[in-house]
DNA sequence: GACATTTAGCTTTTAATAAACAATAACAAA
DNA sequence: TTTGTTATTGTTTATTAAAAGCTAAATGTC
């Protein structure tokens, strides 16, 4: 079937959206922000957040000005996942989306927000049926974070700058769905320089308190070398 | 900046295209296909191969017949790399474009077939400066490519679909650009059941012959283990 | 038949990485 | 001071990957 010479009309018909898929964590869960859509099309129904890119921005930029409008979220790094382009992904368009990846602090997306922007935090085992092919997103998202989540610092985000490393470990545990030795952990951790004890300690969460450390991004550029 | 309430006339103006990498092997070195533009724009100046997607076609069926129209190459697997989308990525318009990747056997491109679709095969190493960014996508190509090739058994398709060991490991050595032990590599092989040795020799490349192998890729989908 | 060349197979050593595993220290509360 | 709870620390073993040495087989050329 071969379909050359097609016009200029056709062409621009396509439209282009970016979504997000941002995780969070909380009781131990990895989870999921979603927002349920106010209006129409597909009104009522759960989404990611997404929006159509604009003829004057970047597609980077444009994930972010989407994600900042309909969350509130602001200046959160994401990372291009996967652009998909079937023909009738949007039922009622032709629309072609690139997916965008994010890990954020729970504590930074409030109460007010949520309820704000109609969203709602789901553990990623208990992600409703949403809309088009958001779902294939959001596996194609999660398998390839936890890939890259032993490889790269990119779980920090889902941490406050200050943490302890039963935290850090729990977070690893919850993310990867396994549980892990502590010593070994432990030993990994303190292999990278750039994970940094401080003199503070966390008495929140035990008798005895925990250290707290924080991540040197400066640093980690220097060594480059991450595996947990 | 907020750039919300984007009015349908901007969004439709963007355009999207696919623009793909095709990699060869000859001569010990990876390869790269580059066409030279016939048209304006950008006429007389090298390019990856590269079109706009239909609106009705899926993205990755475009990916296949734009390959098809600029190249004659047909039912080559590709795989999706990464979409650029920088507002001023191409000078006199608006697209955004997803690249995709292929690893096909060079004697399948014949010489005509060079000289009618104007294109050149170019040592990765010697790559000219391309339009656009074609040449940022050829590099995260290149480097995406090094990373899977040792975890996926995607380069066969560099290779005639009988081929020696000693083939395979040049194969792997121009790949990667640094020389392999052969003893460890041919044990590795000899761990991969679906590497099947066959009872023909090729005795075109040395006194004693080497025996052809093959890859099958049924078996392969049973195991699922792969390293080189 | 001796020789050169390349393929082929087998083995050992070493290094690197990952996994398994148990006792002690610090603290608050009772 | 006892008790309960969590944090902290080292050693050993197993597994895997890399490096290297050696022998031998097959073939064409001399």
């Amino acid at each position: 079937m071969i379909k050359s010479n097609r016009t200029e009309q056709t062409i621009q018909q396509i439209k282009v959206s970016v979504d997000c898929i941002i995780f969070g964590f909380n009781d131990n869960k990895l989870e999921l922000l979603l927002i349920k859509k106010k209006d129409e099309p597909e009104k009522g129904k759960w989404s990611l957040i997404g929006g159509f890119v604009g003829f004057d921005e970047d597609l980077d930029e444009a994930a972010n000005r989407i994600l900042s409008d309909l969350s509130g979220l602001q200046d959160i790094y994401m990372e291009q996942i996967k652009t998909f382009g079937k023909v009738n992904r949007c039922s009622f368009d032709r629309v072609i989306s690139s997916t965008y990846s994010a890990m954020i602090l729970k504590s930074s997306y409030t109460e007010d927000q949520i309820e704000k922007y109609n969203a709602q935090w789901f553990p990623i085992t208990e992600v409703p049926e949403l809309i088009f092919d958001h779902n294939d997103m959001v596996d194609i998202a999660i398998k390839r974070m936890r890939r890259r989540v032993r490889n790269f610092p990119i779980a920090f985000n889902l941490l406050p700058s200050k943490f302890t490393l039963p935290q850090l470990q729990a977070l690893y545990e919850g993310i990867l769905d396994e549980t892990l030795d502590k010593r070994n952990f432990r030993r990994k951790v303190s292999q990278m320089n750039y994970l940094v004890k401080l003199e503070e300690k966390d008495m929140t969460e035990s008798r005895r308190g925990a250290f707290l450390y924080r991540f040197d991004e400066a640093w980690y550029k220097k060594e480059k070398h991450f595996n947990l």
